[in-house]
Order: C-alpha cells, then structure tokens, then sequence
DNA sequence: CATGAATGAGAGTTCATTCAT
DNA sequence: GATGAATGAACTCTCATTCAT
C-alpha cells in the first residue's frame, strides 16, 4: 500500500472514529462512514470491508493515542497515580463521547470468536501498570495497601463504571473528583 | 386489556429477554422476537409497536425482581452489605448474560430525549440505599469510612464496571470475591 | 334482517359516509371505518364485505336524498331550474367536502366490470329532466334555447366540472353565482 | 446528475405515467411502477422517494406537453378557440385513459398541505387565456358575449366535467363535438 | 349475532455489496 | 485505483380477513 493510500485510510478513520463516537458501534453502517469522509461507496470497500474492520482500526488508532503509560521520572507513585486518574477524568466527561459504549457493543458481539481481544491485553495490562505503581507507593511508604492486585483491579472497574455511567445516565466533573479522592483515599492518600 | 391478553404480553417479554439477553438492544428486530415467541408478525405488533418498548416492558418486569432490598431484620450493615453484593455476584456472573450492555445501548440511544431516566432514578435509589447502609455501618460501629456517600458510589460503579466486564471480557467468580472482599475491606470490614 | 339490523346497518353507513367524504374512496380502509363506527372488526364484516359495498351503500342512501327532483306546482321552469341550481351549489360548497372525488375514485376503479353503473343511470335522468324543464321554458317562451339537449347536458357537465375544482383547487360562493347567473343567461334568463 | 442518470429518469417517469393512466394516483404503489420499468426495489429510490413525486414528476412532463398554447398567426379567435377545443377534445377521448381523476385523487390529497398548487396556476393561466380569446373575438366582432371572464370559466368547467366523465361513465366523440357546438353557439359563432 | 385477538400477505424503505466504466 | 448506479435481501409496519369464544 503506497504512502497516499495509507494517507486515505487514515482519513477514512478519522471520519468514521467520529461516527462512532457519535452513534456507538452497532447502529452505525457503511453508508454512515461513507457520508461522513465523503468518499465513493466503492472506495471505502477498497479498504474496509465492513464496520467491524473499520471499528478496529479505529480501536488501534485509539490505542496508540492513549496507551502512552503516565512516564514522569521523577515523580513518586502517588503523583503518578493522580496524573494517571486525571487523564482518565478528561476521558470520561470528554464532551464528544468517549467510545466505551462502541466498545462495549464491539466486544459484546465478537465475545465468542475472538478470545484474545486487544481489549483484554490492555485491560490485564492497565492493571499490571496500576499494581506496580501500588506496589511501589506502598514499598515506598507512600501508600498503605494489603492487595494492591485488587486495589488495582477495583481503580479499573471504578473507572470502566465512570465511563459508561458518563455515557448513559450522566456524571459531572465534581463525581469525578470525589471518586479520584476517595481512590486516593481507600490507598492512604490524601489530595492536597 | 383482559387477564388473557396480559397473560400473552408477558409471554412476550419473557421471549423478548431471553432475546435482549442473547444479542443486546440494537442488533435485535422485531423479527427476531416473532420468532422467538412463536407469534405472527402482525400479532407482535398488536402489544408492542417496537423493540424500544418491548425492552422497556423487559426492564420494568426486571426492575419489579431486581429492586427488592436485602432486608434481613436481625442482621447487622455488615451482613446486609455483604447479602446485597452476593446478590450482584450473582447478577454479574449469570451464565445467560445480563441486561447490562443491552441497558447501555439502549440509554444511549435515548441519552437525548428522555431527561428522568428510570435508570437514574434506579441508580440514585440503590446509592442512597447503599450510604444509608454504610453510614448505618459507622454508627454501630461495625465500619470505618469518613465519606459513606463516595464509598456507596464507589461501590455502585465498580459493580457497574465489574458487569460490563463481565459481559466483554469476562470475569471469574474468584475475581468477583475478590473485589466483594476489598470493598468490605475498605470499609474496615473483614469477610470470615 | 330483522329491525335492529337494519337500524345497525344504517349507523354503519351513517359513520361510513363521514369517512369517505374525508378521505375520498381508494384510501378509506375497512379499519378506518371500524374506527369510525365503533363496531368491532368482525362485526362490520356481518354487513358489508369490503369498502366497495360500504361505498355502494353510502352512495343508495346519499340518491335517496339527492334525487329528490326539485318540484314547486306553481314555479315556472325558470324558477325551476335556479331552484335547482341553488341547490347544487350547496354540494358544490358543502364544507365537509362532497363525495365528488370519491365517486370518481370508485367509478374509475369499477369502469370495466360494471356497465350498468347507478352513476350512468343519475346522469342520464338528470339531464332528461333538466332537458325537460329548458324544453318547457323554451314552449312557454321564458327560455331561448335552440338545442335543450345540449344545454342541458352542458350544465350537468359545468356542474360536475365545478364540484370537482371544489374539492381541489377550490371554489368560492361568488364564483358558483356567476356561473349559475351565466348559465341562466345562455338561456336567455337573467336572474333579478 | 448525469446525462444517462436523466435518461433513465425519464425513462421512469414514462413507465410511471402509464401506471397511472391505468389505476390513478393512489391505487398505485412503488411496487407497481417498479414491475412497470423492470428496474429494482432500491433502484427507484434512488431517483424518487415515493408515488407522490412520481407522480409531480409526470406531472411537469404532461404540462410541457400540453401547455403549448394554439397558436397559429393567421387564425381569427374563433378559429383559434376551436383549434383549442378540438385539443382538448382529443385529451378528453384519449383511449388510454387520461390523468384526470388521477389528478383529482392527487389534489385531494394534497389539498390542505400545498397551497400553490400548479394546478391552480394552470387552471388561472387557462381561464385567462380564453378570456382574452373571447374578448379579441367580441372586439374583433366575431363573438358575442357579454361576460368574457364568465364564459372563460363556464367552458373551462365544461371541460372538466367532461374529462371527468369520459373517465367514469364515458362520454362519445358525438357528445363531445356536440358540446364543442354548444360552447361554440353560445358565443354566437356557428361551426361550418 | 358480536367480539376482537390472531394471522399473513404485501407495501414501504434502507443498506451492504457488487460491478461496469 | 476510484466511482456511484444498481441490485436484492431484510426489516418495519399495516390491514383485510378469519375464527374461537
């Protein structure tokens, strides 16, 4: 694939990450992408087959957007952690629409085919990152933690919870807040 | 509507559930409820106009088992703390599949327009259940937590996370004891 | 039948006729006029079988009124004739609609197969009695007109051409006066 | 649009135009024009969203057709109106059927919502036409007649009422020249 | 007779997908 | 590669008609 098709496929996915922001995964067809880029109905088949190819591309994209691991050296656990809860707060009331409902329909469906989701690495992986960062706060007495397993299990499902709350019944910035301190609170910490 | 037609509605919903159950809110069609309760297409439509108000009459029907709070006389905040998460245990790792993706496509869709969401209503309830509960906790005693308000939505959303995940990626039950203990154990609880 | 049934019957056509002077023929349904009646589904079916025999029967009832010829003892054929012309303008203006549209609807749909049409038959009498009444003015010298024939046919023809555009473009109360005072006119009648 | 996309535009609306000579307007589906053009479901939906444009669209067609006025330089009015008539005649014995009731199921229908109907204008333009007819034939001294603008409407609604009659009951060419020679005669002008 | 629940045929409409250009 | 017209399957919804009660 040369440098101008990659360069239109990636304008392809920009159009339709937005489309899915919009309308969540399954409601969304071709016709909608191919709207939304303004593009030829047979263009769009030149690169996607169908939705479910678009959504994972978009679902990469997405990853390599936000995967970035909080990396501020010297910074101690607890500041890590905060940071890494702050960039979730932005997440979770992003205005837009974050894409967990997509995800979740996403996932729903493809359940019993795929078993080795991209979704679940990077969930066993957020925990592994959260455990070691508690793991740290708490050998460097900065946290006082029994199971920082579960603490760091119980912070991703806290989150996913936020997340899809956001997305449905509704959560301001405030509920995010408290949530973030009471996080902070359960490991010891207090925000300053 | 006599006692006959409302003995058939219900026939219906229950056929709807297992359907909602199956293959979320937005991929099922009215089609797929037809046959899944053996009625004629015109039939269907002599109750339900659509799936939005099919799944509606499914919610409802589930709300009426769902709602019912662990009320155990003698038992102490602990226990009925304890006796309300074993029930969301339950809830979280129902082998058919639970509600929950179909419940979040279906408030997405209708983020918009409906304003007094009965699941807002259902959550708001179930959080000021929860701190009266834990509050209650405090004042015999039996827990420590300075702010039962953040712990009850803390619980609330890591149970909203856990049955998502449930629903995706899945989770074990040993994963569900496990955060069911770290609650407890936040709360200065210990489960014997 | 017994009397109760006829009696049935008549409401039936009674509540039929509102609905066809709404809505023309083709698009009245058999559930529009259940709806209408108030009678159950399978109760108009005892009566008539579809809306082509409602129609008929609306249209038997509506003759039943309408042909009554115009008929004073001691008027001229003149007065005559502009007693009648008044009172078509009234079915030209009925503001309910007149059932205009709606005989069209059901002649053109039944072109082929009957040729014995009523509607045939009304046309026909009623321009042998308009002939009549033009032929008896012109013997006792208050018309001018040297083909009855003609001019009768021609009002019947202006007549119907005028309830049409009521029902479609529209017609006002001035417009139907100046055709009946020209009309007259042609006759050689001017009308005080 | 393009060229060939026109073509086959009008190569619809031509299929259209004898579906509805043949049932009128609203007896007429989508299927049927489908099944009259050979094209698909979706393809003609791709042109025309439902039976109501279809239908304007043959509409605009037949008027650029048959809104050509009669000219012809060296004809006195008279000869001109007779021209016209005999135009008409033509419309209203046409063998295939005409539009007329068509037309009248299509205004009803529409009556409330449009208000500038071209039906209307066409109407107005028509009247005015033979008023003007009239009155070069009364100042040129081929015609008598004292009300122009009268007698413009009266022989547009004769018109009408025979189209729609040659529609229902029928009407034969006899009759039609007959009325021809009335409307003639009552203009003081005798047709050789 | 009367009811109204139930049936199923059929109309309207949308889209994924293909294919000639 | 790119286009967009064309196809047909699938879905929603409405009604005429029947039939058990």
């Amino acid at each position: 694939m040369g440098d101008k098709s990659l360069q239109k496929k990636n304008r392809i996915v920009e159009a339709a990450r937005e489309v899915f922001y919009q309308n969540g995964y399954r409601a969304v067809t071709m016709k909608d992408i191919v709207e939304a880029c303004g593009i030829s109905r047979g263009g769009l088949y030149l690169y996607f087959a169908n939705t479910k190819e678009l959504f994972e591309a978009v679902l990469e994209q997405e990853n390599q957007t936000v995967l970035k691991a909080p990396a501020a050296k010297d910074a101690n656990p607890g500041e890590i952690l905060l940071m890494y809860l702050d960039e979730q707060k932005k997440e979770i009331l992003k205005k837009k629409g974050n894409l967990s409902i997509a995800i979740y329909e996403y996932m729903f469906e493809n359940k019993l085919s795929d078993n080795d989701l991209p979704a679940k690495k990077h969930f066993v992986e957020t925990v592994k990152m959260l455990e070691q960062l508690i793991a740290d706060g708490v050998a460097q007495e900065w946290m006082v933690c029994e199971s920082p397993s579960e603490a760091a299990r119980n912070i991703v499902y806290t989150l996913e919870g936020l997340k899809v709350t956001a997305q449905t019944i509704g959560v301001s910035a405030k509920t995010v807040d408290s949530q973030i301190a009471y996080i902070m609170g359960t490991l010891g910490m207090v925000i300053k």
